[in-house]
DNA sequence: CTGTTAGCGCATTCAG
DNA sequence: CTGAATGCGCTAACAG
């Protein structure tokens, strides 16, 4: 490996001018700056960080943690923040937890050892607490995305979940659905909690009465609990539309739907959280509340240089972002059925 | 910051015996041991990898390269190589081009002085490789993904493009159409060229002419030239199917159809290379040959590791995956026109 | 079983 | 404008 007393010796001068020259730092006489930067040429001299850090403290590096890698709303959010990263100067150690608390904790390790500057971190959920105290603990700069974790203060941007589900729900109340069922993540995660309490919002600013049989509790990740989906359907009063608390859970219950032979939208109406990507532009289908995901990167990293690059200490800020209301087909007027033997009265 | 100092001055040992207990190298009384292990947990130490890849000259570190973030292609592959290089007990830093060659070389230059242990690579083209040759003159352990680069010697893994497209050519070829435009990436990157061999190649085996009017080569990204696609159906014969040679580009390609009014398959079928994501499960729509990409990514990190790990020497070795004909429906059998004044006579 | 010495590659400090 | 000495945190090699 080439150093910089390689370089040194070649160019006749001290390492320490050779430092000089790669950190721009000091007075050096144009002269030996060339002639320096001549052998670093020949030589393919490359510094070594790992050396630099050790002294400087400093690693140059920050970390993004997102929860899922193959959620098209993560992904663009990984743009974001690697757009702003770049443009800052900073390396970007991309880490995906994958919605697996314990991959999560293997992830904050390995920041740790790694020294990064700071962390852009997307929790699993509430059970993150100790992940993210433990970066607290050793001081790391840290920003959170997307979804709160009790306990924890620190800087943030999220989406307006409550809104968000109020305004798809209200949507659909709007389309004369009065059934509307909801399946959501798992209630360890603040965004799920809040999309409920956004539905419930709805529900009741809509003069409907709240059915607890209509709520299903899962994981935010595709679905493959079709018994819940089956208690759903089979209920007396099934319902006529169902909200999903995420993209890739939307997905899953339109193909559990089609496998038992319901189609959306004819027979009952789908909506959701988050785009779900390219592939949307093809066929516009499903009726959304989409979030600013890219934004959510860039700003969420621009926090984080903010503060890793402030001089004194800052109480915790927190950005929330609107989600859109888009209308597509997965949603359509409930048209009156003609069965249903008069109970109507 | 903690060290092996602290640790040894608490449990009034040697910084040594600190890090023989933390390496489990040596042999430490199971007493000491303990103690150590104690004061490790009170003092809240974690290792500080800079200095220990400074004297072990290892980093533990492999670098993943994809040429684009937001293609459900490469982010499965991220999964692929992310599950083999944990299992290996290797930490993974990802980095994205962005199918942009500068962007490339910010993140090999990175590597190198990250002086990470191996580089999986999906390179932007023929183009990289300078970028490949400064990792492979720095000695770096290399493994290319998805497009072969002219003049660099490594390991690889990727599709059979040739087959792939002749599979889907033929495919178009059966349900009627003579008409078949491609349009396609780049000539400078190998997928397209391949794709492009094997579009002809099913062409000449059906006993079709050439069309060099039907052929359009354009970057790989989600496709903006509206020109080009006005250019092929304005011809005199226009196209009647069109065989996009990765997904984005057919997404773009149906986007625009639809603003001309032109419906796929009814008016005009579209196939293309590649697999769209999650929302494909929702509509089955675009016929593909669809690549294996988690395994891309798996097998390559296996490779990589190998490599790494290997005694001797080892010739490189090439791996081709093959892939898997999607029959949706964005293609369909050509419908007799009952125009076309009788020239077919 | 445990400690001492030395050095990985670099930048900070202090002298010139 | 340039150089020498020193230490960042850790481990390999050698002593004991």
């Amino acid at each position: 490996m080439i150093t910089i007393y390689d370089i040194a010796e070649k160019a006749g001068v001290s390492a320490m001018t050779v430092s000089r020259v790669i950190n721009n730092t000091g007075r050096i006489s144009e002269d030996t700056r060339k002639r320096v930067r001549k052998v670093m040429e020949e030589l393919n001299y490359i510094p070594n960080s790992a050396a630099r850090s050790l002294v400087s403290q400093k690693t140059n590096i920050l970390s993004l943690l997102i929860a899922d890698i193959t959620n098209p709303f993560y992904t663009t959010l990984a743009r974001g923040a690697e757009d702003a990263a770049k443009k800052a100067g900073y390396r970007l150690l991309f880490a995906n937890s994958d919605e697996n608390y314990a991959k999560e904790k293997d992830y904050v390790d390995m920041m740790l050892s790694t020294r990064v500057d700071g962390v852009l971190f997307a929790p699993t959920g509430d059970l993150s607490v100790d992940n993210l105290n433990r970066l607290l603990q050793h001081q790391i700069p840290l920003v959170i995305l997307d979804r709160e974790v009790p306990g924890i203060e620190a800087d943030i941007v999220l989406g307006d979940s409550k809104e968000g589900a109020k305004t798809l729900v209200e949507h659909l109340v709007s389309l004369g659905h009065r059934r509307i069922a909801m399946i959501n993540g798992s209630p360890d995660v603040s965004t799920a909690r809040l999309r409920y309490t956004g539905y419930r919002e709805a529900l009741v600013l809509s003069g409907l009465p709240m059915d607890d049989e209509l709520v299903v509790h899962l994981g935010f990740r595709v679905f493959h609990e079709d018994a819940a989906l089956d208690a759903l359907l089979t209920l007396k009063d099934p319902p006529t539309a169902i909200f999903a608390a995420n993209n890739l859970l939307a997905v899953g219950i339109i193909q559990s739907l089609r496998e038992r032979g319901l189609q959306v939208p004819e027979d009952i109406s789908v909506a959701c959280f988050d785009d779900i990507g390219p592939a949307e532009m093809i066929n516009p289908f499903l009726t959304v509340a989409a979030q600013p995901a890219y934004q959510f990167g860039l700003l969420g990293m621009q926090l984080l240089i903010e503060r890793i690059e402030a001089e004194a200490a800052q109480p915790p800020r927190k950005i929330m972002l609107p989600s859109d209301l888009i209308i597509r087909s997965s949603t359509r007027e409930l048209q009156r059925k003609e069965t249903n033997d008069g109970a109507e009265g």
